[in-house]
DNA sequence: TTTT
DNA sequence: TTTT
């Protein structure tokens, strides 16, 4: 079975990072995207909930803010809740298990000169990630010699 | 700006084709998916709503029904309504503009003897199409041969 | 049956235009795509090729330059063919059925001030396409009114 | 910058895991996934090669084979490699990190009944996995209860 | 409740 | 080199 959501577009808001009872960092935020054809003049666009979680979550709240353009990816998800009148309801949101920077420096604020840098292992140099991805850093897809390839 | 859902699921109910006013085919379904990981037994799943529109929504209402396995491509769209209430609340459901059968004539229902080839040009034998996308025929991606290819 | 590709990266080169004999539009052209974790500073990047028929191509050749951004939807293709040697190889390239400015006015370039607007309806005021797909201008999800939808 | 595939096809052969001199798990497979529309009768597919490391290897090795329905996501990547006569050529393939059953037990060779459940924390009830995310188990998406979450 |  |  598959159930992927791939969006680019921008924050209508801050991100805000908060955490569980547990611990869990989670940070829930919209993105804004444009339909491509609007309805003759009036601009339209879909507001698409969004969710992540622990490292991601952590991720997007200190790399993104309201108005930046963003890249997610991730699942639908659907859940059921009770509103304040009682009323079961359900809400739909994307939770998002990788975020990435979209386009140029200028574009994604760039200066952001000091920070934690996360994601690289401790003998690398210091880079600004470009996007952070649900997972341990030893689960990336690592850049083999061409000796160390099998095939 | 990207806005993106790429699904495989089942069907929860049968599709019901509908007309708009100004007669326009739509049909709307919800396809369940399982989450890859359940909370310690219990199984989850999301159930999606789809809507999809014209030669999508007549070759789905056509093709699936009740726990058949679909593939579905679209765009994530949040509409505002009210309810019953009066309360304004907010639907979000994938607009498809792709479907298709996935995997074997067995899990699709195979038969379908009789039907018409809407997809196909004229002049080529009548074949079941694996999938329907918006879009007229004349924008298939055809299989050129190599000769016209110019590059 | 599924094969999605979507890619946000940007034209090594100027995409250019060109027909098959039988009068088709195809442009063929190269997404840079950086990888997120690099091998421990250098820099590395996927290189993509990607071809466009039709519309798509038009529109391609049109909007986007070497260096823009460019977000885009397609198939992974697979083709053979022989080379200048006669050696049997095959080819991998993304078929793009739709593609998309992705960002802001700067970041795509802005400008381009005097164009067709092959996709707007006759009567509708002529504003710049974020994208093009694939499929004839009835085709694209309208915003049909509350009153139209059946459910 | 966005680089993602998501393929649902068959296996053309029994994936073969290997190792690398480092002692990583990978495995390389090819899927068949047939086009929509045919060229006047002659059937066509594409056929892509994948590459899968660490776990996401060792489930596919352990799970599939042969003829058996998958899908999988990945992203599309760009490789330089010498061929036997010292030609520089250009290999693509998609990076599984992600692979899934599609479909039915039946589609999908069911029964397995004793196989070490690698993903499911140690308390839980063991299940068959239905699918593999490069990623350790702590970085699944839980499902966290109501009360646990912070908004 | 919404973004350029 | 290719799958149902």
């Amino acid at each position: 079975m598959i159930n992927k959501a791939i969006l680019v577009g921008r924050l209508t808001a801050d991100p805000e990072l908060r955490s569980t009872q547990s611990g869990l960092s989670v940070v829930s935020f919209t993105v804004a995207i444009d339909r491509r054809y609007s309805n003759g003049g009036e601009r339209q666009a879909d507001f698409i909930n969004c969710v992540a979680w622990r490292q991601t979550a952590e991720f997007i709240s200190k790399y993104f803010n309201k108005g930046k353009l963003i890249g997610v990816e991730g699942s639908i998800q659907t859940r059921n809740y009770e509103d304040k009148q009682g009323n079961k309801r359900t809400a739909v949101e994307v939770v998002v298990d990788n975020a990435s920077f979209i386009g140029s420096k200028a574009e994604n604020g760039g200066g952001s000169p000091s920070y934690t840098n996360f994601d690289a292992p401790a003998s690398q140099p210091a880079a600004q990630p470009v996007s952070y991805q649900s997972g341990s850093v030893d689960d990336f897809q690592e850049i083999t010699s061409d000796e160390d390839l099998p095939f």
